[in-house]
DNA sequence: CAGGTGACGGGACCAAGTGCCATAGGGTGT
DNA sequence: ACACCCTATGGCACTTGGTCCCGTCACCTG
């Protein structure tokens, strides 16, 4: 028998969803959270930087991307190396079995400016990091930058789309959405 | 003689880029900040929802944006009602007056990551508005959002050289940031 | 001159976040 | 078996952001 039950930042992660979705997030309290993970307000903050960040995972999701962005084939445009992008996160992050996990959390954060904005910020970091591969593979800075921002963009969109349909391949709506991106973007 | 000296809010915000600047966003206090502008700490909460709105104005550049793209000529295209918010907002905001002070201002975000999450979240709603406002001129949803989203990457990116050169005319720096990142989103 | 109104200050209070120190349980060497 | 170290944890005090309530002070109105 452990001396300490395992995985400290896995259970106060779900404790902190289940508590989110039923009372809310700002009527729950970091001491909460922690409790019903069965630890102490300072153990909670030597996991996770703030109240906010027990939402946001492990923080793996952008060296993900960039990996996935210099493993493309070498004749690959910008856009279809930011699709093997999507791919890899359909494979690791939004699969079938984390989709009502993430459709909840998803719900929380829409609830909540303050978790908005730590998305959005994220989201920022998502973008840079991809622009950089892309820079990496010889693409212009600004080409590269475009490419990443409209990945993004389409991963938002495809994560909205995937979350509310019973349709379980991400990377399949994440292509079709970066198709539809880029056929927006052309059509001027 | 006025009561109480006039424009209490202009005066927090001036006292706040003060110190940030000089010793840093998250070692001034909002104390310091009321303190600096001759008020109280009440005061200071009764402006400014909290110590990062301090720095983020009135509010008012959605309207701006979106005023801006509905009084867009009745042919012009996507991207051309989007140059035409973005002339607004050299007009109206980012004007050779306040060009040291959005300078300094983009220097404190720039090192304080509790800033940028801010910032980015004021961006998701200009985004938002000039979606809603390309929306009403007709266009498809999709291709208003990401017209959108080319704009505030376009209003990213002059702001930027803005800031650090001796160009007088955010306007039309942003018109060419536009169209290179129009240029850029039709190379592949 | 009495009362209303609007901007402000003070202080109590709660929750987020930090820092320090203590503790408990498991492994390791002798 | 025992002494020792290592690591995850808890408790407590403290600072700060943010809210709330109430009192004050000036100006304006009847």
């Amino acid at each position: 028998m452990a001396r300490w039950r395992p995985n400290a930042p896995e259970r106060l992660a779900q404790a902190a969803l289940d508590l989110f979705a039923e009372r809310g997030y700002e009527s729950t309290t970091v001491i909460d959270i922690a409790q019903g993970a069965g630890l102490g307000k300072t153990t909670f903050f030597r996991h996770f930087q703030d109240k906010r960040e027990v939402l946001f995972g492990d923080g793996t999701m952008s060296e993900l991307l960039a990996e996935a962005i210099a493993a493309a084939p070498a004749a690959a445009t910008p856009l279809e190396a930011v699709a093997h992008a999507l791919d890899a996160a359909g494979k690791d992050v939004f699969t079938p079995a984390r989709r009502e996990f993430i459709a909840r959390r998803q719900a929380v954060i829409a609830a909540n400016p303050e978790l908005q904005e730590r998305e959005a910020l994220k989201n920022l970091g998502l973008t840079a990091s991809m622009t950089d591969a892309l820079k990496r593979r010889g693409f212009p800075d600004l080409t590269s930058r475009v490419a990443a921002e409209l990945g993004v963009l389409a991963s938002t969109i495809a994560l909205e789309r995937w979350r509310d349909t019973a349709d379980d391949d991400f990377s399949k709506v994440a292509r079709r959405a970066l198709a539809e991106v880029q056929a927006a973007s052309a059509s001027w």
